[in-house]
This record gives C-alpha cells, sequence and structure tokens, in this order.
DNA sequence: GTGATAAGCACCCCTCCAAT
DNA sequence: ATTGGAGGGGTGCTTATCAC
C-alpha cells in the first residue's frame, strides 16, 4: 500500500497530486522522514521517503487507512477465493440461478458475499449486494447504498483507534490520528469531487463516451477534454449528459464495472468507452442516471467542510490549555524574578479582628461556660485548632 | 472580563503522646 | 477511657498576577 499524503510546514495533509513529480519539501506525517514524490507512468503514484521507510508505513501488517470499496474491489478475497467468486458468478449468477449447498465455499457465506435463501429454486444460495461487487454486477445506485455505511463506519471506526489511544496515552497516538487524518482527506476528496459522463461524437461517425470527475466546474473540465482530444481527432463535439455531485466514490466502481467497453485512446487518454450496440450505450446511462441526487448527512457535511472530529476538537483544545498553562507559568516566574509580588501578600489579621469575629465570638462564650475544647469547638461549630488559638490569644 | 497559576492562610481530619 | 497538647497532611477560600 502507497503512502499518498505528506504533511507540510503548517502540519496540513499534502496530497500527491498536489505536488510535483521528484523531491519535497513534504514530510512523512508517521515518522516525520523526507518524502520524495514518485509520480511515473506505471505505478500509481505515491511517496517514497528519501531515505528509509520507516516502521510504520512498511510494516506489512498493517494496511493505510482506505475508502472501504473505493479502488479495490477484490475485498479481502485472495485469488484463489476470488476466482471461485466469479466462477459462481459465471455458473449461477448471471441468469440469477440459486446455488447449491455443496457449490458453496464457507467463506463467500462467512463474508457475507453469498447468503441463503430457502425460496430460491435449485439451489438455495444467491449472491449478496456485496458479493456482486467483485465481479462488477452490481448497479451503480446499489453499489452507493452498500458503500455508503461502509464509509462512515470506517471513519467512525478510526475515531475510536484516536480516542482510545489518546485516554490511555498509547504510543500509537499519532499513529491513529494520522491514519484519522489521512481517512479524511480521502473521504473529503471523494465528496468534493463531482462525477461526470460525456458523449462524443466524432467527425467519422463514432460516438465514444468518458466518465471522469472534477471538483472545478464542469465547462472547465470539458474545454481541458477539448484540447486534449484535438490532437487526436480533427472534428468532433462534446456533449454533458450528466454530472453527479459528491459522486466522486462511483468513477473507480464505473471502471470496474464496465471495464470491459473501456478503450485507450492513446497515451494517458484511459476513461474512455465505447459500446458495440446503442442497446449497451443506453443500459450504462440508465445506470448512471438511476442514482439519486447525493444528499450529504452532517457526518459528511463535516468531512466536506474539513471540520476536525469531536475527539480532534478535544485533543486541540487540551493543547491549547496547556500551551496558555505554560505562557502563565512562564510569564509569572519572569515578573518574579523581576521582584513582583506573586500569589496572595502577606496581610496578617491582628489579634484584636480575629478575636472580634461572630465564630470567635461563640468560642470564647463557650469557653467561659467551663466546656473543653471539644466540647467548645462542638457548641460553636468550628475546629478545635480555633478554639486552641482563641484560647491562646485570650491568654495572652 | 475570563480563566489559569501562585501563594498564604484557615480550617479540617487524623495520629501520637502524656497526663489525669 | 477521657482530655489537652502538638503537629502533619490535605482541602478550599482568598488575593494577587498573568495571558488572551
Amino acid at each position: 500500500m502507497w503512502l499518498r499524503y505528506g504533511i507540510d510546514q503548517d502540519k496540513t495533509l499534502v496530497s500527491i497530486e498536489d505536488v510535483p513529480r521528484g523531491k519535497t519539501q513534504l514530510r512523512c506525517p508517521y515518522c516525520n522522514g523526507e518524502l520524495t514524490a514518485k509520480k511515473g507512468k506505471r505505478k500509481e503514484h505515491h511517496f517514497a521517503h528519501t531515505n528509509e521507510t520507516c516502521r510504520e508505513v512498511s510494516r506489512s501488517d498493517r494496511l493505510l487507512p482506505t475508502l472501504p470499496l473505493y479502488d479495490n474491489f477484490n475485498i479481502w478475497l485472495t485469488g484463489k477465493e476470488l476466482k471461485q467468486l466469479k466462477d459462481l458468478w459465471e455458473r449461477y449468477g448471471v441468469n440469477d440461478r440459486g446455488i447449491s449447498v455443496k457449490e458453496v465455499p464457507s467463506i463467500l457465506i462467512r463474508e457475507k458475499l453469498l447468503e441463503h435463501n430457502p425460496y430460491r429454486y435449485g439451489g438455495e444460495y444467491q449472491f449478496t449486494k456485496l458479493g456482486k461487487i467483485p465481479v462488477g454486477a452490481l448497479s451503480l445506485m446499489l453499489f452507493n447504498q452498500v458503500q455508503e455505511p461502509l464509509l462512515i463506519e470506517r471513519l467512525q471506526e478510526l475515531e475510536k483507534n484516536v480516542q482510545v489511544a489518546y485516554l490511555n496515552d498509547s504510543p500509537t497516538f499519532n499513529e491513529c490520528l494520522r491514519d484519522l487524518q489521512i481517512y479524511q482527506a480521502e473521504f473529503r476528496k471523494i465528496l468534493s469531487n463531482t462525477l461526470y459522463y460525456l458523449q462524443i461524437d466524432t467527425s467519422g461517425g463514432n460516438t465514444i463516451y468518458k466518465i471522469g470527475v472534477t471538483r472545478r466546474d464542469i465547462e472547465t473540465r470539458v474545454a481541458e477534454i477539448k484540447n486534449d482530444l484535438a490532437s487526436h481527432f480533427e472534428n468532433f463535439s462534446i456533449k454533458v449528459l450528466g454530472t453527479w455531485p459528491h459522486r466522486g466514490n462511483v468513477e473507480k466502481y464505473f471502471k470496474h464495472r464496465y471495464s470491459f467497453f473501456n478503450v485507450t485512446i492513446i497515451g494517458n487518454l484511459t476513461e474512455y468507452y465505447n459500446f458495440f450496440t446503442p442497446e449497451d450505450a443506453k443500459a450504462v446511462l440508465r445506470d448512471l442516471r438511476r442514482m439519486q441526487a447525493k444528499g450529504l448527512s452532517p457526518i459528511e457535511v463535516d468531512i466536506l467542510e474539513g471540520k476536525p472530529s469531536q475527539i480532534e476538537q478535544l485533543i486541540a483544545d487540551n493543547e491549547r490549555a496547556e500551551r496558555r498553562s505554560q505562557a502563565i507559568k512562564t510569564g509569572m516566574e519572569r515578573a518574579k524574578n523581576w521582584g513582583q509580588n506573586v500569589g496572595r501578600p502577606s496581610v496578617s489579621e491582628s489579634p484584636e479582628e480575629f478575636l472580634g469575629k461572630p465564630s470567635s465570638q461563640r468560642i470564647i462564650a463557650a469557653l467561659h461556660e467551663g466546656l473543653s475544647l471539644r466540647q467548645a469547638a462542638e457548641k460553636a461549630d468550628v475546629a478545635v485548632n480555633t478554639v486552641r488559638k482563641v484560647k491562646a490569644l485570650l491568654n495572652t
């Protein structure tokens, strides 16, 4: 798993997409080591440590925080299990036929990719919504339904980790906090992206389609695409078939689901699709249009605005209080060194003032009755030592 | 003005000791 | 067993200053 974020001097996360390739001024969020941006043509763009990779990033038993079902649709299956699943899909799922118990690997049930349905004809097992995702069979609308709760669930899990690590003063606190912040940044990115789908008609009578995401307005993006395509087509027109704000999460799944129709025009222009029949093209567009407009939940609004989570707010408040406390302490220390009196000034009550107090008067009365110190203290509702003090002053 | 720290002080609670 | 004396530890109020 690649590291996709570094931190700048202001301690804010910076995405690999926002820096040029080569050595950077950014630091590793986990170990503070220097980072080099690796932005080549073959591998996914990522940061590498300029020197030695730190333990937190290189640890193989630990995954960097990633959005569930965002760019890995094999879920957690091994190659063999994935093959079994695809095989079952080909033989049963495609035709919506039930799968008999003999054919069902228990791991696929445990992971909720297949489920039991006693009303089915033939076999009593069928694909779940989740199970259809690895084979790209789930509609875009249902994909959203499956992914959205998982996104929130994972966010809350990471917040919980931070909270536990913070309260226990755990050595993994920094790691947990970075995990959360990276996840928030990724979450924010998909929410702030608008999914768009374009139809491109060329003068040769060909029609191709393009899926993509942008954070800018669609006109700007279309102008840019026009520019890209100008070197490959002489005459063409672009029609925006739809835009779906806050649906950046769908882009990768779309590519996964429709990879069969994917065509590469040239070089890096890879997000284009060519359908063999008009029906195919219509089905894809229908699939997209069945997605309702994305309404943001309060949690998603907070993420989109970059608002810190409750636990981060608490940590920030505590840190601010600590800084202030230190500032006050040093200020008072400095004042003391200047000869300034710090603290309560030593002024003492005169014996007359003390004896004049109502409580002292009550004590004197009790003592005159011949009561013991404890009895007098009890009667005057004061401490034994106060009675003693009064008595001592009376005797001077 | 608010909230924090420093220091003095009164007070409380408790223990120990010795005298009664 | 009761009482007075001495003193340590802890709490909380008071009064001061400091940073923001």
